[in-house]
DNA sequence: CGTCCTACCGAACGTTCGTTAGGGTGACGG
DNA sequence: CCGTCACCCTAACGAACGTTCGGTAGGACG
């Protein structure tokens, strides 16, 4: 049971209250702004109450933030152990890798600010921040390390490239699609999060060469 | 010839006068702290001037951050250029990318705060300093695209992954090699910018599977 | 009815922010 | 030798910041 309850990516804005609320509005503006830059007030004001009152909620603006980012990778982890538990034991490697880069994206696109957050805005947190964040997003870049490591003992993965490298890599790689990819843009570019999932998988796994 | 002299990546620190040390120094706040949370006063005890004196260089903070991000993204154009120039005509397609990539690379980490600064803090950065920026990205992303389009006309690319999203995810992926690459800690685990460049182009390009 | 407790408010605190005004000093060209 | 300019200073401005404090409306519970 997780220490803090997590708004379901389904429920609107309108329907949160209270705390969730303030998360919500939150994780929004310190995505688009930076941390330095969203004030409380502007919090406040999104949200529509006084910026006194976030602190009925939260000790500072820091452990709101801190909150933010730990969500994320709440929403992340649990997304890995979900398709972990899913997955056949005997099913083909290619198809593990897959269905935990799809794990991934989703949930980086589905809880759309919390987990954008650690990647955009982590990097330039204050360093208490970064500090809280850091044991819990270990926690998560271990699970990928089991399972390349898997990947790799069971030989079809480069032995020369280390694991820890890897994840980074792949890690890395797939983070970096938030900076431009936007799958409520459903034009002619349309592409879902699964489309996204399979093109990302083949370019970490096959490559982009002919 | 450029409209502000780049500092060359070779002086120290103590040897840059003015301005240069103004800039530099404000890199490397901004790259750390990001944007809002680096004050002029921070800048200024950096250097070890007053902040009112920064104004005699720069009008603003929003122009000063705007100029940091202006020579990164100059440094990095300039280092494709050159490569360009370097490459012969009929080199085959995969020396080519690798030489585009470690030319990209070794832009990022030999220009430190300039060009992380692009990667790290733009997508954080105020609207003005974004609006004033986007134009030479765009400059510097075609780039890219011409590149790739020629690798896919001859052959050598996936026909199946447009060239945007192809340079979106080959330059995504390697700038995120900045959150973990340290090119000067020279341990066990010691790689150059060059070993970097070839592992990542043999991942763009052949993938990490075996 | 009295007593909590939750959720919020209005007002203010001391501090720090980006920025401005105006002055001084030393180097250099005429 | 005088002006000009580059460069930096001190001092201060108003605004905005995170945060604190005392208070209040309303529901739950005895």
């Amino acid at each position: 049971m997780p220490i803090v309850s997590v708004t379901t990516s389904s429920a609107s804005l309108a329907e949160l209250t209270g705390r969730d609320r303030i998360l919500q509005e939150a994780a929004e503006l310190f995505l688009t702004k930076g941390y330095g830059d969203t004030s409380l007030r502007d919090i406040a004001s999104a949200v529509g109450i006084q910026p006194a009152s976030i602190y009925h909620h939260f000790s500072s603006k820091e452990v709101l933030f801190t909150e933010i980012l730990r969500i994320g990778i709440e929403h992340t982890t649990e997304a890995f152990d979900r398709t972990n538990a899913d997955l056949n034991a005997d099913a083909p490697p290619g198809i593990a890798l897959l269905a935990h880069v799809e794990a991934h994206l989703t949930a980086l696109f589905d809880h759309g600010p919390y987990t954008a957050a650690n990647i955009v805005v982590f990097p330039v947190a204050p360093d208490a921040v970064k500090a809280a964040v850091v044991p819990i997003r270990d926690a998560y870049e271990q699970r990928w390390d089991t399972l390349l490591r898997e990947l790799a003992t069971s030989g079809q993965l480069d032995p020369d490239l280390d694991v820890r490298m890897a994840r980074r890599i792949v890690l890395g790689s797939i983070n970096s699609t938030i900076e431009w990819f936007n799958p409520t843009d459903s034009q002619k570019d349309a592409q879902s999060v699964t489309d996204l999932a399979k093109v990302m998988t083949d370019l970490v796994w096959k490559g982009i060469g002919a």
